[in-house]
DNA sequence: CTGAAAGCGCTTACAG
DNA sequence: CTGAAAGCGCTTACAG
């Protein structure tokens, strides 16, 4: 055998093996119909014997559109993106499409060239989440001058004409609370996040509202802003069990919060669920592992990861290919699930949650 | 404003804007020596005005190279795999590369299709880590045939001849067990993963070379295969709890059969790591989360992710550039760390353990 | 320092 | 049903 770098198979090669024109065996890889079912068979088995293989590169330049997916995410190993990317591949993949993704590292600057990247990958869709530094967003703007479409998912700029994705952070909430008293809890915490973000916002509303809406009144010191990590969690709970009207639930925003409480609760030798309830949000892995296991809101991060880019296969491209008219923006809203652990079952114990996956 | 689908700008727009011809353009773009600087600012102006993005797809076609990567893992949101392309993707935009992700989902036929992929979009290099149903390797040989650089990690076909990057899962464990010794444990006992793969079987080495050296004594039923899980862990340390001649530590190679120990060592008061000492094996996120905080062994996933694509970016690429010829192949081992928390510190007891990030 | 020409490997009207 | 020709947007010897 040569050393010499042998050549990868092109069409050509093909062609002058079997004795037939180039844009013949193109056509009869590309299965048209304009082609013999005689000279196809002949044309792949002769592709097979000579490794062959399709230059994407070439194909992408010529047709106009490259059948790739970009995405571009603050944190590929944040298991919310994780999981979000995973839900995307699998949608990619069943639609036999590409997928180049970028990260921003919640930098404005990287996401900027990130979207530069993927222009210039001539990518047909891009699906983005905004990284925290994101102020303005001219930069999506050149994603639409390069006839790009674009979807926008969780972090989002509603203001931005564009098809958008999120959770249902309120709704979620109010149904978590709800759980709560269902569960008999009646004097029911909320340890939130900073106020100032819509996200944390939003799900302080859901509380809200699941409170007014049953008639529960709530101390004001029951509630909480800012306390997203264990310690403060455990800290502030702590300051609330020491009170005469001390809470039988907490509703925390986050699931490390919801361990500190976890903790609190085990210092003061109250029982969890039967003294004290506890739900949190996310549905972290180590929900599943604490003793007890914790309650929490799944966002159902793999299933949000695939209606995004359902958005483009199913609404974008089917609109393409019927009218041709460019459609409204979406706005479509991903359904949270309670996730019910022990944390929470003072009633009607529950075995083997649902599991998000 | 017209409606039409305005066409990307090319090469050829500036050359007629500038007056210039188009070679030139693309030499001042790419800023190559042989064009005045005079030029170059004008033909950076024009291509700034009329908004022109360099096409990748017909400079990869031109060049017969893509500066694109491509990776293969079972499975995207698994916490080790996420960290791994987080830190392949890091060093990929240093490196001006681009990447393109595919997951088998431990499917042979997956990982099939996505080395076909990987071929067609020309990347200049792939690199993978098996999936478990993964026994023969004709599809690796293919990339090579291809002239496509290839480097396995993690999971990986020792026999096959190709770059190769693991972790030291043997001298891990091993410094666990020293770890563990050195706080003045006496009887570990081990809980190991299924004995016929090799990653688990390494991990036991460790722990009976770690054994060995020290001089110390085990009972044969102190060590026991295949408990990876949280439940046949508590299960397997009660057992064990219950004897004369109990374990005053454990080792095991999974973070959730940690946690199955803590939880058994709760259930018989025995105080962790005062009675018992207890190291895990991955440092799952929630090992820093429970009460106590659980020591793990940390296989500093990112880092290995950011070495694999070094494999190609200083090794591989430096040798072509420098003589042309291929070099041997690399077998990389990634030493992985000892994350002492409060679960095995019974001296010494530090604050603040080394982050993994 | 600048330009004309060829060509990377495909696909796609168009002709026959 | 098959083929000849043009061209997607670049890059790169080569000439001047």
């Amino acid at each position: 055998m040569p050393k010499e770098k042998k050549k990868r198979a092109t069409i050509r090669d093909i062609a002058d093996a079997v004795g037939i024109a180039p844009s013949s065996v193109s056509k009869a890889l590309n299965d048209l119909p304009t082609i013999s079912e005689n000279m196809k068979t002949l044309v792949r088995a002769k592709a097979r014997e000579l490794n062959y293989k399709h230059n994407s590169n070439a194909a992408n330049l010529r047709r106009g559109t490259s059948r790739t997916i970009g995405v571009i995410v603050p944190k590929i190993n944040v298991a919310f993106f994780a999981d979000i990317i995973a839900g995307i591949e699998q949608t990619c993949f069943e639609n036999d499409h590409r997928l180049i993704i970028c990260q921003s590292d919640e930098s404005f600057e990287r996401e900027v060239q990130a979207v530069e990247t993927l222009i210039q990958q001539n990518v047909d869709c891009v699906l983005i989440s905004l990284s925290q530094e994101t102020k303005t967003t001219d930069h999506l703007k050149e994603i639409i001058n390069h006839n790009i479409q674009l979807v926008q998912f969780d972090r989002v700029d509603h203001a931005f004409g564009s098809h958008i994705l999120v959770n249902d952070n309120q709704e979620a909430s109010f149904k978590a609370v709800q759980h709560l008293i269902s569960q008999g809890y009646k004097k029911i915490a909320f340890f939130g996040g900073p106020d100032y973000l819509p996200l944390y916002k939003e799900r302080k509303q859901g509380y809200l509202d699941a409170i007014g809406a049953s008639g529960l009144t709530i101390p004001y010191n029951f509630i909480i802003d800012n306390i997203l990590k264990k310690e403060p969690a455990e800290a502030a709970a702590i300051e609330l069990l020491k009170l005469k009207t001390a809470p039988d639930a907490f509703f925390t925003v986050s699931d490390y919060a919801a361990l500190g409480v976890l903790k609190a609760a085990r210092l003061y030798n109250k029982k969890v669920p039967e003294d004290i309830g506890i739900i949190g949000f996310s549905n972290e892995a180590f929900t599943e592992v604490t003793s007890p296991t914790l309650s929490s809101v799944s966002q159902q991060s793999k299933k949000m990861g695939r209606e995004t880019a359902n958005v483009y296969f199913n609404h974008v491209l089917n609109q393409q290919h019927t009218d041709g008219k460019v459609s409204p923006s979406l706005k479509l809203v991903i359904e949270s699930s309670i996730i019910v652990r022990e944390s929470s079952s003072r009633k009607n114990k529950r075995k083997g949650p649902k599991k998000d996956s």
